[in-house]
DNA sequence: TCGTAACCGAGACGGTACGTCGTGTCTTCAG
DNA sequence: CTGAAGACACGACGTACCGTCTCGGTTACGA
C-alpha cells in the first residue's frame, strides 16, 4: 500500500519564506531592469538572502526566473470549449496573444529562450517545465477535434508555436488578431 | 563640388589579411568549443591579431561571428524552379533543413538567435543582415505562384521560418523530409 | 546526601565522548592538512558532531585546537634538577627542542601564534592558557639560582623564548643543540 | 661590456601610476581599520583600480603590504657609529624600539608575521624581502666589533630580534628603553 | 624624403559578475 | 537542555570577459 510516510529528515528545513522571496525579487528585478542586467547578487540582495541560498536551489538566474514565472502563477489561460476547432483555435490563440502583450512576460520568456540557447542544462529544464506545458495545453484542445485539423498534431503544434516565437524573437511582426485568424484558416 | 567619389583616406589602410584571419579564427573557435566559450580575446588570439582590431571593425563577437557566417559562405541555396509551387517549396526546405543539417551552423545560428535577444542592436544586424535575406529568398519562390498559397505570403513565411527556427532552437523534433512534406501540404 | 553540591542542573549535560571526539578530529585535521585549511565545518563532520556543539563550547578552531593541544596532552617537560644552572638551562632547553622537533606540534604553535595577532580574543586565551604555562616553567627553573643569571628573570626569559620562537616562526635556523648551548653560555 | 640595453617589450606598459595608487591604499586601509579587516576589494576600490589588476603583480593583500611597507618608506634606521659595541648596539635598539611604538607599522608587522605562518610563499618573500633585511642591519653592526660580543653573530642575532618579536607578539611587555639597556649588557 | 595619419600586435587597465568557501547563527527533530 | 544535521545571511575570495587605453611599430599617401 505505500504507506510511505515521509521520513522526517534531519537538519534544518527549507525556509519557505526565503524561497518565495527570492522568486518574488527575482520578477521584481527582471521587471525593473530586464533580465541581462538582472544579477544572481542582485536577487540575493534584494530578498536578503545570501548568494549561495540561491544557489544551494537553483543553478543559475534563468532558473530562478524559470521558476519564478512558472509557480507565481498558475498562469493557466483557460482551454476555450466552443465546439468546433476553428472556434475553439481561434480563441486559444487570441487569448495567447493577448495575454503575451499585456503582461512584461514576453521579454522574459524571450531571454529564457536565449539562455537554453547557452546553457544546454537550462534548456532542458526550460522545454520540460514550460515549453511542453504549453504545448500539451494546446495539444489537448486539437485532440478534442480529431478529423478537423489539416494536418499532423504534431506538425500543427510547431506551425502554430514556431509562428508564435518566431515572430516574438524577431520582433518584425505583430502577435495580433489577424495572425490568429490566418493560422486559424490555415489548419482548420 | 567633390564629386562624390571616395576621397582616398590618408592612414594604413585596413588590413584584409587581418580581417579574413579573424573571421576564420571567429569560426574555427565557435565551432571547436561553441559560441558561449568563444570569446573576444580567444578569436583575437587565435587570429594573431589584437583585441582592439576587433573592436575597431565590429561591436563584439556576436557581430563578428555574423559576418563570418555570411561572408565566409556564399551560402546561397538556390531557388528551385520546378514549375508548381508545390514542388518548389518541398525542394526548398528539404534543402534548407539538409543545409542545417550538414555543418555545424545550425548552433551558431541558435547562438545568435540567443544574442539578438539579449542584445537590441545586434538584433538589427541579425535581422538584417541575415534573417530578412532567407525571407526574401522564400518570399520570391512563393510570389512566383501568388495564387497557389493558402494563406497570405506574410503568414506562409512566418509558418515556415517559425517551425524551422521553433524546432531548431527548441530540438524536440528533428528537421527532416516529414516536416518539409507537411508544411508543403499545409500551405498549397 | 547530595549535601550541597552542585545543583544539578536541568537538562541533558554536557557529552564529554563528543567534547574529546571534536578535540581529537581537530588535532587529526590539523596533522593532515595544516591549520590554515581546517575548517570548523570539517572538525565537527570528522567528530560526528554538529557546528553548534562546537560554537557552543569553543569561541572558533583557534580555541579548539589550543585546548586539544592543552589538554590531550600532559605535554610537561620534567623540570631538570641538576644543582646548577647552566646544566639545568642546558637540559631544559634541549629538551624543549627536541620536543618541538619530535611531533608536528610546531607547525600548530606557529599557526596558533598567527591566529593570536589577528584575533585579540584569543591572544589573551593563547598568552594565559600557554605561553605563560612555559614561561612560569622556565622560571621556576631560573629562580632557583637567582645568582646565576648575567641578566634579571624577565629578560632571560625573553631572551630565551624569544629565541625559540624567533627560530620557529621565521624558520631560518634550526633549533639544534648548538643554540641550546649557546644561550645557556650567555645567560650563565 | 653587457651594454644590454632593455628590449622594448610589447604592450601597454605597467602603469606606475596605479601601483603607487594601490600601496597607498592598502596602507590607508591597514591604517584605518586594521589588516585582518582590509580586503583586496578594498584597496582596488580605493585605489580606483581593478582587482585584476592587483592579482596581476601581487597574489594577494599580504604581498601588497609588504611592498608598501618596504617600497614607500626607506625606512632606514640610519646605523649609529659611536665607537663601541656597546654603544652603538644600545643606539640601534633605542632607535628600533622607538621606530616601532611610534607609527603604526608594528600591528602591520605583526599580522604580516601571522600571514607568513599561515602561507608559506609569502613566509619566504617575507623573509627575503623584509626580515632578512633588519637582520643584516644589525649584522654589519656586530661585525664591527667582532670581539666585543659575547656569542656568536648568528645566536646574538636571534636573540635580540627573538626578544623584539616575542614581546611584540605576544605583547606581556613593552619594548622600551630598559630592554635595550639590558640586552645590550647581555651581549656585551 | 619626410610627415601625418590610420593601421596593427600586445597587453595592462577599470569594471562587473561570477560561483565557491568559511564563518557563526538559526531551526528543525531526537535523546 | 544537549546534540546531529543542515539551511541560512554574510562577506571575501580569486577568476573570467568585457570594452578601453596606451605603448612601439608599420604602412600608405601627399606635401
Amino acid at each position: 500500500m505505500t504507506s510511505g510516510q515521509r521520513k522526517s529528515i534531519p537538519g534544518r528545513p527549507r525556509s519557505d519564506t526565503t524561497r518565495q522571496a527570492i522568486l518574488d525579487a527575482a520578477l521584481e528585478l527582471v521587471g525593473e531592469v530586464g533580465y541581462p542586467r538582472t544579477t544572481v547578487d542582485g536577487i540575493a540582495q534584494r530578498a536578503g538572502a545570501g548568494k549561495q541560498t540561491i544557489y544551494r536551489w537553483w543553478s543559475g538566474k534563468a532558473e530562478v526566473v524559470l521558476e519564478a514565472l512558472t509557480s507565481n502563477a498558475a498562469r493557466a489561460i483557460p482551454l476555450p470549449d466552443l465546439g468546433d476547432l476553428r472556434s475553439d483555435l481561434y480563441a486559444f490563440l487570441r487569448a495567447t496573444f493577448r495575454a503575451g502583450r499585456r503582461a512584461g512576460i514576453v521579454p522574459v520568456l524571450k531571454a529564457l529562450m536565449a539562455e537554453a540557447q547557452l546553457d544546454e542544462a537550462f534548456a532542458e529544464a526550460f522545454r520540460t517545465r514550460f515549453l511542453e506545458h504549453r504545448r500539451e495545453a494546446l495539444a489537448q484542445l486539437l485532440r478534442q477535434y480529431p478529423d478537423q485539423l489539416r494536418t499532423s498534431e504534431a506538425v500543427a503544434l510547431d506551425v502554430v508555436f514556431g509562428a508564435l516565437w518566431y515572430r516574438g524573437l524577431v520582433g518584425h511582426a505583430p502577435l495580433n488578431d489577424a495572425l490568429a485568424r490566418e493560422l486559424t484558416d490555415l489548419l482548420t
